[in-house]
DNA sequence: GTCAGTGCAAAGCTTTTGCAGCGCG
DNA sequence: CGCGCTGCAAAAGCTTTGCACTGAC
């Protein structure tokens, strides 16, 4: 991935008053690296030496500010992944292997947007899963 | 709420060779009794002599057969509510105060099918979560 | 040099599992 | 009348919080 949205999140984290020590310039530069949703956990075993309570304050600070997005697939883990202006997407869950896959879809977002129009909220995020058996687990 | 996804659930559930105790069918009549989703804590709760642990087995058991559906509206605790033939609707959340309530929309369900069925995924459930500032907390 | 971010460890919550006993079928 | 559901209590995860210390600015 680009590299606009690590320093676009660690301006707006900046702008907030927040300082930018080890553990927050790794977890932010791991979370542009992926194209989907990570959880804590899984960012802890990859950057080794930071540690699980930084990963979610630095997840907490993020999402305070918008920056990223907590996807619930409903394993009982909080998964988190970047907000960006481009590629925005849903989630495909297999209930058979557990894997998460990401898909766009145009009109499912225009009539996304119409329903936020009509709520009386003032909507600031969403997200489609849908629940399967995948390819390979529909034996 | 009618009585069809009661006595449709206990037949499923006895079809599957699961016995109904006094918990089973208190959790089923209370699930029956909702109109959107529900935390175990909750159930065990408004139901005072059941134990928590076989409301989370009840649940378990109805999950299984498809007959209530798993709704993560991002606080970390799993809520689940009846399956039935009439009023799918999917969920608004208010960030502020917590609040969640239900919503329906033809053409959203329209454009989800659409998608379900170009994915490869044999498609059983799905959920859309809307979130942001109710009325009352736009302040 | 100061104060916030960091890592480790302990606590908090939700959910799961073990076990003896009651009760459905 | 047997086997499985039930409740209580203990355990297992995931996430949060406390605290001393390091490092960003």
């Amino acid at each position: 991935m680009g590299a606009e949205w690590s320093s676009a999140a660690r301006d707006r984290l900046r702008g907030g008053g927040r300082r930018i020590g080890t553990a927050g310039a790794a977890v932010i530069d791991h979370l542009d690296a992926q194209s989907c949703c990570v959880g804590a956990q899984e960012i802890h075993d990859a950057l080794g030496t930071v540690g699980l309570a930084s990963v979610y304050r630095v997840l907490e600070a993020l999402s305070g500010h918008g920056l990223v997005q907590r996807v619930d697939v409903g394993d009982g883990v909080a998964r988190y992944e970047p907000v960006r202006d481009v590629g925005h997407h849903h989630h495909l869950v297999c209930d058979g292997c557990g894997k998460v896959e990401a898909f766009e879809d145009p009109r499912l977002e225009q009539a996304i947007s119409a329903v936020e129009e009509r709520t009386g909220y003032d909507v600031v995020a969403h997200d489609v899963v849908l629940r399967g058996a995948c390819v390979d687990c529909r034996a």
